[in-house]
DNA sequence: AGGATATAAGCGCTAATGCGCATATACGGT
DNA sequence: ACCGTATATGCGCATTAGCGCTTATATCCT
């Protein structure tokens, strides 16, 4: 029971929702989320967690990268439904489009990242090859 | 979507869940699911409020009683999926099923409903024969 | 009309939530 | 080793949530 309120609570906030409308589409890193939604990464990091430890989502490293993705197989059964009914919710939301769309052009490396980030901003990939930084 | 955050929202609290476990099962008036769930009449009354205002729930009234049910149609596709999984999640609850045994139990006119109840109580039918005081 | 009662609503308190700021931690590059 | 960066976390604050207590409202019965 609790947790499935716990599921609930955890869906039960914009931010959050639009996160895994994010996360619908693959997955993210910190950075990424907090540049396609334009929130500090204090915000995009917390949330992410939230929906981490309530089993929506499943999470790795590489390099310097914390990625987040929708734990699909993990939630047998009980969350299956309910990351469905998001799903179907959130295809058709302007919000959300905008989102990912902005994710598309969101970088790993970008304004805004680090406490002083952007002095001369020209690194690139990590640890393999993933996205390299725009000039 | 704040459509959609409100109804998580809704979802995200154990009494509120019992309630629509109740509910799923048939229509309840306030006092009903005060008895079944052994909860204060503010409490059972601002949950079915809550429960209401998201749109999971329609509401009647029978005389005295105010009657809550779950609106099927009202929620044209936007929760439908979302009550089949709070239906699904709750069928093998013990603590839905201890609720749902108590309804049975359960009278429109009990000890405890009122401020001053069951002084000499032998109250029965509202407007038309629904149940009866025991005793 | 008067009494009883089922429900709703105002008020105040406590706990939980969301977030920014600052800081800590981890990792890769030079 | 040192620096810069990506992410996580402690702290404090403002807002919200949940609930009990009390009171208001509506309805039925005699």
């Amino acid at each position: 029971m609790r947790e499935l309120t716990k599921a609930f609570q955890a869906l039960s906030d914009e931010t959050r929702l639009r996160i895994l409308g994010l996360l619908l589409e693959r997955e993210c890193c910190v950075c990424e989320v907090m540049q396609a939604l334009d929130i500090s990464q204090t915000r995009a990091s917390r949330n992410l967690n939230i929906l981490y430890d309530t089993g929506l989502l499943k999470q790795r490293n590489e390099g310097l990268w914390s990625l987040y993705s929708i734990d699909r197989e993990g939630m047998k059964g009980r969350f299956a439904g309910l990351v469905r009914v998001v799903e179907k919710a959130l295809e058709s939301n302007p919000v959300v489009a905008l989102d990912r769309d902005k994710l598309k052009n969101a970088q790993r490396v970008g304004p805004g990242c680090g406490p002083q980030a952007n002095k001369t901003s020209k690194r690139s990939t990590p640890t393999k090859g993933s996205k390299e930084a725009k000039e």
